[in-house]
DNA sequence: CGTTTCAGATACTATCGGTATCTGAGTGCC
DNA sequence: GGCACTCAGATACCGATAGTATCTGAAACG
């Protein structure tokens, strides 16, 4: 009865379900679509029944919003990294815009986000959770900006707040239709930051 | 046998039911979204039943497309409107953000164009054909930007199709958001586009 | 060791896009 | 002007899928 080794509890077993179903969802909605997944299949990809998902999660969209999350800390961490890997302001642009195009410049990101949004439009409490995450990250990346204007001691065209919502925009923007079309210029993404982002007194 | 006033033939009777259900799925589509948009419903509101919309649409990813022709097509009156209506950079400017508050602005028809791109991302022929559209405004735009540019002997930051990508993504990407969370700032998008058409010797 | 609990399985329901088939009013031919 | 034909639209059905209700067996506990 006492847990030893190989014998694990039970909230640690449940742990497990919802990581590994968590896991499978992400590559499944990524790959696939979110609409475009029935929920059966991430089960049985991740070796259970339906039956699992609902008793760790509230329901498909729920499911979903972990899976953002989890690309949400990764996205987070690597916003954080490029940064801090520099201290002059062109290469910390250049360093941006390189993770960028590894990350949300992937259409696949966008699209599930995008996607996820759209779909959950008409259910309250998942609009609601979506921009809770989206203010979060708007102002931080905001903070972000505003640290840097000061260190570097530019006066900025836009407030913050304001390139914080025109990039997160531009991001989303060039995600949603390059998942369509990917013959779309990235290096425009790089452009319209510098644009952006360039000092009054240019 | 003859059509006289009342009479109408039956390739004019089709039209008009055509027409009748493109009318009535945009504003369903507008306001309750597509995918939560039943067919039936669609049939129904506008007094027909479901084999009308097949007999006249390929299914409803083709009636949606119908749709956004009909959108599209306002909206490329409206920018032209806004622009020949003036004729010195910061009216046309004002009278473009003006026309987008409005109409793109309004988040949703962003909203729509975004749920059903994501939508329709597996159906090679709907992506195509949103792909089509894609280029035709964006080179619209760029041609209108360039246009601008010379009649005011501005040179760009970025070149005319940059700019229009921009725009176009900053549009889309802004509407997305909003259509989630309503209180973000459009002016944002004004400023944007004034950072971004700027003249490269601001 | 018997009882309780609960993670996950199974069986079922409702909804919706799409298909197959049918019907009846308009159309053309004699 | 009657008659066969066509085809816009109606009706009945199918398959997929999110969600619910119920069940089961093993872990937790006295």
């Amino acid at each position: 009865m006492t847990v030893d080794g190989t014998r694990i509890t039970r909230a640690e077993r449940q742990a497990q379900t919802r990581e590994r179903l968590v896991e499978v969802a992400r590559d499944l909605f990524l790959t696939e679509g979110y609409a475009a997944t029935p929920l059966d299949r991430v089960a049985v990809a991740a070796g259970f029944s339906k039956g699992a998902v609902y008793s760790n999660f509230a329901g498909k969209e729920e499911l979903c919003l972990a899976v953002l999350d989890s690309m949400h800390a990764e996205q987070i961490e690597g916003i954080v990294e490029a940064f801090s890997a520099h201290t002059d302001l062109d290469s910390r642009i250049d360093a941006f815009v390189e993770w960028a195009r590894r990350s949300v410049g992937n259409p696949r990101y966008t699209a599930l986000e995008v996607e996820f949004a759209a779909a959950a439009r008409h259910s309250p409490f998942v609009a609601r959770e979506l921009v809770k995450r989206h203010r979060e990250m708007r102002s931080m990346a905001a903070g972000l900006i505003a640290q840097i204007a000061e260190e570097e001691g530019i006066e900025l065209a836009l407030t913050p707040d304001q390139a914080a919502t025109s990039l997160l925009s531009l991001g989303i923007g060039m995600g949603a239709m390059r998942s369509l079309d990917a013959s779309i210029d990235v290096s425009v993404f790089a452009a319209a930051i510098r644009s952006l982002v360039r000092a009054k007194n240019s």
